[in-house]
RNA sequence: GCUGGAGUGGCGCAAUCGGUAGCGCACCUGUCUUGUAAACAGGUGGUUGCGAGUUCGAGUCUCGUCUCCAGCUCCA
């Protein structure tokens, strides 16, 4: 080092765009490291450390602790204290992985006894210790034979090395990419400020300088098992999953929003508005309706039908159970057996609930001859399934197992596809925007190559059904995600995820190409030229479950729905009972016009009134007293609290209507 | 299904070392009722998820089971 500096080579690199001459040896510490925001760079698109020295002709960049790769590397740091602290209160713990993710980072240990909520705090004093003492990160260089001997109690991580190269793309997705690249391994050291070695880890970095940078930003959130590797055959660790920030207002801010999330739990607010429960007399995965989730519920299937209906589609209707024989024609039953019910047996024949519509359709298409004329053709209905879901995995109305899908399936040409897909997507979309949803984007699940017998159909038929969705998904301008392995087992799909009020997303619709089912049923229509053809089936899902979308509304407005949907569109509350009549005449003439009204008629006091109706979120609460009777007028209260005084009751009942007429949000 | 946590009136919570279940809201009754988020008083309601066990005695301890929560694995 010292040797180069004597000689004072000169090389030429690009820093951050501009050309610049720069001692050899010189470091992206010496670069950038004036900056504390500045926590690794980005050389020739490859993040690196600080401490890494630039070769002549580099391209190098700063990247700071708040964006995105800076983020992410801050968060990585944070786990490796994390298990920093693991391993010093608990020796025994083997290490798994430790990648950040999406607002944090997770550790997975195997340890004797799973983390307690008293270890999961102690753990994080033991971090705030740990990063207090500023440790800095050395990358080390090691060889495969090198890191075994080194790291020989800790069994996953000899797997690891074991792996590399011959790592899978399961591996990369369950994050063990974190831990060894393709190249060299190396070891990150956290030296103490004495220089001597506190701890290490097998990682592939990069890391930030030093620990200090964690500041007090961090939380341990909580613990949960997770298989090793991400497979269900595997002993199961336990992870601990952490939070990191560059400054504790980022912390605080997201703790928020966490607690904004919460607030908004359509399992709570569910509740509080009485729109639905989940008895448990009924079972897991079974909800049911109250009057005023009803009136939501009625509301979207009674648009979305109507919707259907304009856009070309034909109303159907279908049984909830059918003997086994359909699902075998239509392959659910030796591909989807464990997602479906056990069958109930009676006069001789097995019965099975429905886990989809799709082989009743395909009934209805093969009860007559079919032209080419017909096509395309495209069959409606929501359709009630029942869906063995494993026991841990129902949740509020986002998973459960017996559900409404919005289900439609379009018979076409193939030379139809295209068409009729961009034809789905923009249906898909534009009833998104109908409720208020309008930031989207689009994954396409693909078949899985290596788990080729969780599908059917041949090489070429998947081919071309991924190929026509992905033209449809990049026509369409959307973001597209890929999700390898993500198919159905009878085709590829296109998933549409919608972005909610507070940014989480929701898989709503599906459209799916299936090439399988046509031929399991020998579906024909009888083509221009007199032969007979098969025809290719689109399945689409708009919403995917009715219940599901009631949930994820419940969420994207809090409860405050816009009027259109509102199970109480106005809410009256005269200021003393003298007014209960001039109000109710007012209430009943919007009622008279279908606004859903309510008189609160009480004996409570009006201020109580007051709070109710805005705890119940009704949109429009109308208010009557003398003054107003006097003006034949009315007053409005909104949910934001805010009024509007002495309205002529024509015009208020004008604005009621308007406001629900163009399903505007108040 | 797996790992961990939790189930106490409709909802939210309390109950010390194991000593026989209490509060607020809601609900019911009565007295009230005049302008923007809680009038006052009284009252009903619980086999502490369910079933065993330990104990003189179990909301509390043990086992089983069901349900829920967090995550894993799956998925609309």
């Amino acid at each position: 080092m010292s040797g180069a500096r004597e000689m004072s080579a000169q090389m030429t690199i690009h820093v951050a765009g501009d050309e610049r001459s720069v001692a050899e040896g010189t470091t992206a510490a010496d670069l950038f490291g004036a900056d504390r925001a500045v926590v690794v760079a980005r050389v020739n698109g490859v993040l690196v450390d600080l401490a890494h020295a630039v070769a002549d002709g580099d391209r190098v960049e700063p990247v700071r602790i708040d964006e995105p790769d800076g983020l992410m590397v801050l968060r990585h740091s944070c786990a490796h204290v994390l298990a920093q602290a693991v391993q010093q209160v608990n020796p025994d713990a083997k290490l798994g992985i430790g990648p950040p993710i999406r607002d944090g980072f997770y550790y997975d240990f195997d340890v004797e006894k799973p983390f307690t909520p008293e270890d999961l705090k102690s753990l994080e004093k033991v971090m705030q210790r740990i990063i207090n003492e500023g440790q800095t990160f050395h990358r080390r260089e090691v060889s495969d034979a090198d890191a075994l001997v080194e790291l020989k109690d800790e069994p996953y991580k000899c797997e690891l090395v074991g792996l590399k190269g011959g790592m899978s793309h399961d591996d990369e997705d369950a994050g063990a990419s974190v831990e060894v690249g393709a190249g060299t391994l190396t070891i990150y050291d956290n030296l103490r400020k004495d220089g001597s070695r506190a701890w290490g880890d097998l990682c592939r970095g990069p890391h930030i300088p030093d620990t200090k940078l964690l500041g007090n930003a961090f939380k341990v959130m909580r613990s949960a098992a997770a298989y090793w590797r991400g497979d269900q055959a595997n002993n199961q660790l336990q992870r601990v999953y952490g939070t990191a920030w560059p400054t504790k207002a980022d912390l605080t801010a997201y703790l928020d929003r966490l607690a904004e999330a919460e607030k908004r739990d359509h399992r709570k607010v569910g509740a509080e508005l009485d729109l639905f429960s989940f008895p448990d007399e009924l079972g897991s995965g079974l909800a049911v309706f109250h009057p005023k989730g009803g009136v939501l519920k009625r509301e979207m299937e009674d648009y979305v039908r109507r919707r259907h209906i304009e856009e070309g589609f034909e109303y159907v209707g279908t049984p909830h159970i059918s003997k086994e024989g359909l699902f075998h024609t239509s392959g659910h039953l030796p591909y989807y057996k464990d997602t479906m019910f056990p069958p109930m047996e009676f006069e001789g024949a097995d019965y099975y609930l429905k886990a989809m519509n799709c082989p009743m359709h395909n009934l209805i298409f093969r009860s007559r001859g079919r032209s080419y004329r017909e096509l395309p053709l495209r069959l409606f209905e929501f359709g009630s399934v029942y869906r063995f879901e494993k026991s841990g995995v129902v949740h509020g109305l986002t998973r459960v197992r017996g559900m409404t899908q919005d289900d439609s399936h379009s018979y076409i040409t193939p030379e139809q596809a295209p068409a009729e897909i961009k034809h789905l997507l923009n249906f898909c979309l534009g009833l998104f925007r109908d409720f208020g949803l309008d930031d989207f984007y689009l994954e396409l699940s693909t078949r899985d190559d290596k788990h080729k017998d969780k599908f059917v159909g041949s090489d070429e038929d998947w081919q071309i059904a991924t190929k026509v969705l992905e033209d449809a998904c990049v026509e369409s301008g959307l973001e597209l995600v890929p999700d390898p392995g993500g198919a159905a087992f009878y085709g590829p799909k296109v998933s549409v995820q919608a972005r909610d009020a507070i940014g989480r997303t929701w898989q709503l619709s599906t459209i799916q190409y299936d090439f399988n089912q046509p031929k399991g049923f020998q579906l024909e229509y009888t083509a221009a030229d007199g032969s007979r053809q098969q025809p290719v089936m689109i399945h689409s899902a708009k919403f995917g479950s009715i219940e599901r979308f009631i949930g994820v509304l419940t969420e994207h407005y809090a409860g405050a729905f816009p009027p259109w949907l509102s199970p109480v569109q106005v809410l009256g509350i005269p200021v003393a009972d003298d007014f209960n009549d001039y109000l109710w005449d007012v209430l009943a003439q919007m009622k008279s016009q279908g606004i859903r009204v309510e008189l609160d008629d009480s004996d409570d006091r009006f201020p109580k009134k007051i709070r109710n109706a805005s705890k119940s979120k009704v949109p429009f609460i109308l208010i009557a007293g003398a003054e107003d009777m006097a003006a034949g007028a009315v007053s409005f209260r909104y949910r934001d609290g805010s009024q509007k005084n002495g309205v002529p009751v024509a015009e208020a009942i004008e604005e009621v209507i308007a406001a629900i007429r163009d399903k505007r949000q108040v």
